[in-house]
DNA sequence: AAAAAAG
């Protein structure tokens, strides 16, 4: 009797494992979205471990089973409650931040790592699994210290640090350290972010005074810290680490820093740790590295994706516009943003990636300048490592809060970064690879929000972008004027291109130097590199309106492979950003295994074999 | 080498 019970609750699990963000659960009755969320989209990699099943049998079945869509297991952040997950953690998120419906990452992932399980998680951008990880992570800091359910007016310290969040990039870190806060709000548990950028002594001086039970970092600010005794800050008990954007911090370049932070943290044989990796990829180098990480006696793999699912949102459209050369690109971003702005009847939101920081400041100027001869353009921001930490601060706050605007940006903002009611995102150039466009379409199309994606890429970059994006809903957009226009034979040229012509007499030579070389260099491996040098040639000349090429250095003419067509002069070498020390890993292997790392192992070898097959691209 | 992440 209990086992067909549970087997329908399990059936029924499955037919609530529905994309379903929580603002549009709650808006659109269950009716409507079961129509408009067919269940072939249905994402369902679910298992009933042991301490699972004890859980739901000691639940009322007869109260989770009281239709036949009922959802299963936790599915509203109410019944939170009965997983004795406190009221004031409850109310902030179902009052505060008015979220009533789970989404299915939460859904199937909160339980688990309230429980103390290590939970590995992907889920598509937008779906909440910020939220996901840190209910657990600060109920479970209550449960061991059950005085800080409420504020404390105690002694604080710095010294016992119970949980660590670690995020790629500082702005991610500060948004989770907000969202930590809120849902701290009525508790004793104390919140701080360590950062890099930011001055240490004042972080130091806040963090003595009011204490710290959980702390968000990045992995440098958070090294300099943990390997500092004279610091203070220490974490001789630390229950959990949560690995943000997992995929990311286990990519040579963190990887290394990741474990020398370790190093510094508690041994898990002798102070048991939680760690929670979450991310909306999960290529297989995260399977072979999380063995290192996850302790595989006592952990849960969840899957809201499909491993055959294409992992962005069938609401979000995505087009690709042909561009003829380098030179129709910028003109092109300037007619898709006008026509956006003005067909669509609502104001455009939009966040423009670039390759390189330098194309992103020059960009930036640009239609700054165009935006002060005309109004209808909306205000520019502009957001990449080589700003200073406040003003990189003030441009992801004062976006976030803009009704209308343009974000030209980095990869700094590429992942989890949630700025609201994003109407486009617009990528210029080829992305680095098929994960990095996923993330950046995905800060669109949030919270079950529209959106529209934009890839504006030149006829030489075509074949490199449909072998970097197989197997995604890309069409072919051929309808912007200044995408086609031959600059060498028109008589006249489109409006577009002489008020692109004129915002670029705004740009230093030098900036516009520095952007010409680091398009050559590197970032389109797979396109011949005299056809680069063209391209990017004719994009000095009519978009640029620059007389003749810029000069590279004899060092750069090496590094692109050819002299052809370049002017080739001693110049100061390009500046570098002060270098770190970051470097690469190795990961070993080894240890146990267990079904949910088998199910990983599959996972991550049909992703491999896929890897090639792989729907191709259909632009 | 192209982003990022400590000063």
């Amino acid at each position: 009797m209990m086992k067909t019970s549970l087997l329908r609750q399990a059936a029924a699990s499955r037919v609530a494992l529905v994309a379903r963000p929580a603002q549009v659960a709650f808006r659109a009755s269950s009716a409507a979205l079961a129509l408009s969320r067919p269940s072939r989209n249905v994402a369902a990699v679910y298992r009933f471990t042991p301490s699972l099943l004890r859980l739901y049998s000691s639940e009322s079945a007869a109260e989770q089973l009281s239709t036949d869509a009922a959802p299963g297991p936790i599915s509203r952040f109410e019944d939170l409650s009965r997983l004795n997950v406190h009221e004031h953690i409850v109310r902030a998120i179902t009052q505060d931040m008015k979220y009533e419906t789970m989404t299915d990452v939460q859904t199937m992932t909160i339980r688990p790592a309230l429980l103390g399980k290590d939970v590995v998680a992907q889920a598509k951008t937008g779906t909440g699994k910020t939220l996901a990880f840190l209910v657990p992570v600060i109920q479970r800091i209550i449960d061991a210290d059950p005085d800080l359910a409420r504020p404390s007016r105690g002694r604080k310290s710095c010294d016992n640090i119970r949980a660590i969040v670690m995020s790629p990039t500082r702005e991610l870190a500060e948004q989770i350290g907000v969202e930590a806060r809120r849902l701290c709000k009525g508790t004793g548990v104390i919140v701080q972010t360590a950062v890099g950028g930011t001055q240490k002594n004042m972080m130091l001086r806040k963090t003595r005074i009011e204490g710290c039970h959980l702390m968000v970092a990045t992995p440098g600010r958070l090294h300099d810290l943990l390997s500092d005794p004279s610091s203070g800050i220490a974490a001789p008990n630390l229950a959990a680490l949560v690995l943000d954007e997992a995929d990311r911090m286990l990519e040579v370049g963190f990887k290394l820093e990741l474990e020398n932070i370790l190093t510094l943290l508690p041994d898990r044989s002798s102070v048991p740790r939680q760690t929670l990796l979450y991310s909306a990829t999960l290529p297989k180098n995260v399977v072979g590295v999380a063995r290192q990480f996850i302790n595989p006696t006592n952990f849960e793999f969840v899957q809201t994706v499909k491993a055959d699912e294409v992992p962005t949102h069938e609401r979000v459209p995505q087009f690709i516009v042909p561009c003829r050369g380098f030179e129709n690109v910028a003109p092109t971003l300037l007619e898709l943003i006008r026509r956006e702005g003005s067909s669509a009847g609502q104001p455009i939101k939009a966040i423009v990636f670039l390759p390189t920081t330098a194309a992103v400041i020059t960009y930036s100027r640009m239609f700054r300048s165009l935006r002060y001869d005309d109004r209808s353009i909306p205000r520019v921001y502009e957001i990449h490592s080589r700003l200073a930490q406040g003003q990189r601060s003030r441009s992801a706050d004062e976006f976030r809060q803009a009704s209308s605007a343009i974000l030209f940006s980095s990869d700094v903002s590429a992942r989890g970064m949630d700025f609201p009611n994003v109407t486009h995102v617009i990528q210029m150039h080829l992305p680095r690879d098929r994960d990095t466009y996923i993330h950046r379409i995905g800060r669109t199309g949030r919270a079950g929000k529209e959106g529209k994606a934009y890839l504006l890429a030149a006829d030489i970059e075509i074949p490199a972008a449909r072998s970097r994006l197989p197997g995604l809903p890309i069409q072919r957009c051929t309808d912007l004027e200044s995408a086609s226009i031959d600059v060498s034979k028109a008589s006249t040229l489109p409006e577009t291109f002489i008020q692109i012509q004129q915002a670029s007499d705004k740009v230093g030579y030098e900036l516009k130097q520095e952007a010409y070389r680091a398009f050559l260099v590197g970032a389109f491996s797979e396109v011949d590199t005299r056809e680069l040098v063209t391209e990017c040639n004719n994009m000095a000349k009519y978009t640029w309106g620059m007389e003749e090429p810029p000069a590279v250095s004899p060092s750069t003419a090496r590094l692109v492979g050819v002299s052809a067509g370049l002017r080739i002069a001693d110049i100061p070498a390009p500046r570098k950003p002060h270098g770190g020390s970051y470097g690469g890993g190795s990961y070993g292997g080894g240890g146990d295994r267990r079904d949910d790392f088998e199910r990983m192992e599959r996972v991550a070898q049909s992703e491999s074999r896929r890897g090639g097959r792989k729907p191709p691209a259909t632009f």
